[in-house]
DNA sequence: ATAGCCAGTTTCGCCTTGCGGAACAACGGG
DNA sequence: CCCGTTGTTCCGCAAGGCGAAACTGGCTAT
């Protein structure tokens, strides 16, 4: 099927891999002869994987006893990881389901570098055409999945919402700080937030975070829509059942909610 | 301190994993371009180290969206680690207590490979000298910790003691295969196993081992000491107590008992 | 439809730089 | 104290990594 894809093999990422999957895989540290006899590459060689990987803290080089092992780099990023599939298997079923309710687009999105970005998306089968993909990055400021973030960060990031981060996307979408700051004291209040015609003209999204057991908010779900075909009771319903879904989701991430209470921690503000 | 150690670097395996922290490190899956606007490295060479990558599926590339993610060989490897790392981190308390209550050396190993190989290690402060250090690998059928695990495997991996793998450490060690089959019998009923002058002269083992939520024996944990430090009624007591620590080390590894049984499963023999 | 654009793939020749044998140093055990 | 073993350094060769640029294929906009 493919033509030699192992053409564009680049031979010392290669073995260093190897020598990186060797040291992990074993149960114990082990020393660079352990290593060298194991995999049958010259002595030199292995050496320089081992370092480099060290200075990429892939590696852990315990200088004593002169052995290898798994390193904090390759720890964290695995824990990163095995936090976003962990979110992102948790919040699936749930999109299904409330796309399947609504017959609407639900987004799932974290913020990133000022912006959000798009995690996951589950889409009805209409014709209306999809607004975003996977990857995509929008404004904080003129999305639900922003706001519904944003709103629960603790006071230390506010720089997000500088006066010149505030770029209109739409004649709708909030400029002003005061004008953003007043919204999110309600969505603090309410427990969503609700976005429309401010990101893309004619369309209208309700935004509800996730918290993770320190009380942060990961990620943000929302169910988009055409502004005409979410009449008022229709989005009752919806800004009810995305609650009710986010709870869930935050539950099992190991948030604790005290009372009715929207955010399990109090929030870092005023 | 140390002089110029990226002496030793090697660039394609750095590149190369600068290129595999930014995949992971993302939310999503990501695109060629994207990478190489954000690391600044040429095109050619990220796609390469890509390709290079998948290969050892260290990443994942969606042909279809050409998208970039997190391999399962990454994930694999991760999994494997964490493994190991909670089960070393669940039984050193464990094992501190111990030694502390025996003032004997207590030892952790895990099978590979046909030999059990030491994985942690705590010992008392007292003049006779240590016999194994952590990476060191002895024979399954000298040792009380080969004994305890191989007793609970499943009867698929019998090839662990044949005939010429019995092979003698002292004038002690147990060399016929209908022999350590029935003591392979005592330990499933007792739930540990003794070792007496087996593997070294003079010295003394019991092994008991520990289960994970599959019912199988991932590691055992050891008390040696010299034969003659332990009568008999200090063996009780320590055969108890090494009972009740691997318990509790099972149980937090998801393992469940029922009833006094050993063994949380069925083992699966006769 | 068709042209233009952009992302991904392939080519190709230069010359960097990775390679590994071998010599060296540093332990540690007998 | 000496030998064997293991980790580190040196060095010259050429393998093969590199990246500019050309190419392809899919998508959009007109």
């Amino acid at each position: 099927m493919n033509k030699r894809r192992d053409d564009y093999i680049v031979q010392p990422v290669m073995k260093a891999l190897q020598v990186l999957e060797h040291v992990a895989r074993q149960s114990h540290e082990v020393t660079l002869t352990e290593i060298v006899s194991e995999l049958k590459l010259p002595k030199t060689t292995v050496f320089r994987y081992l370092q480099t990987l060290s200075a990429a803290s892939f590696i852990h080089h315990d200088q004593k006893r002169d052995r290898y092992g798994v390193g904090v780099g390759f720890r964290a990023l695995a824990k990163a990881d095995r936090k976003l599939q962990r979110l992102r298997n948790l919040a699936h079923p749930e999109m299904v389901e409330l796309m399947e309710t609504f017959n609407e687009t639900v987004n799932l999105a974290v913020l990133s570098d000022r912006y959000i970005v798009y995690v996951d998306m589950v889409e009805p089968n209409r014709a209306m055409r999809i607004h975003a993909r996977v990857g995509d990055r929008h404004p904080v400021h003129s999305t639900s999945l922003g706001k519904a973030i944003v709103a629960f960060l603790p006071d230390s990031r506010e720089d997000l919402f500088q006066g010149d981060w505030l770029r209109p996307m739409t004649i709708k979408t909030l400029t002003s700080a005061k004008a953003f700051r007043r919204q999110m004291d309600d969505v603090r209040r309410r427990g969503y937030a609700i976005e429309m015609g401010e990101n893309e003209d004619g369309l209208m999204c309700i935004g509800v975070p996730f918290f993770d057991s320190a009380g942060y908010p990961l990620a943000a779900m929302s169910l988009s829509a055409p502004e005409r075909r979410m009449k008022p009771d229709v989005t009752v319903h919806a800004v009810e059942a995305l609650k009710n879904a986010a709870r869930r989701i935050s539950i099992q991430l190991g948030a604790r909610f005290e009372g009715g209470a929207f955010a399990p921690l109090e929030p870092a503000h005023s």
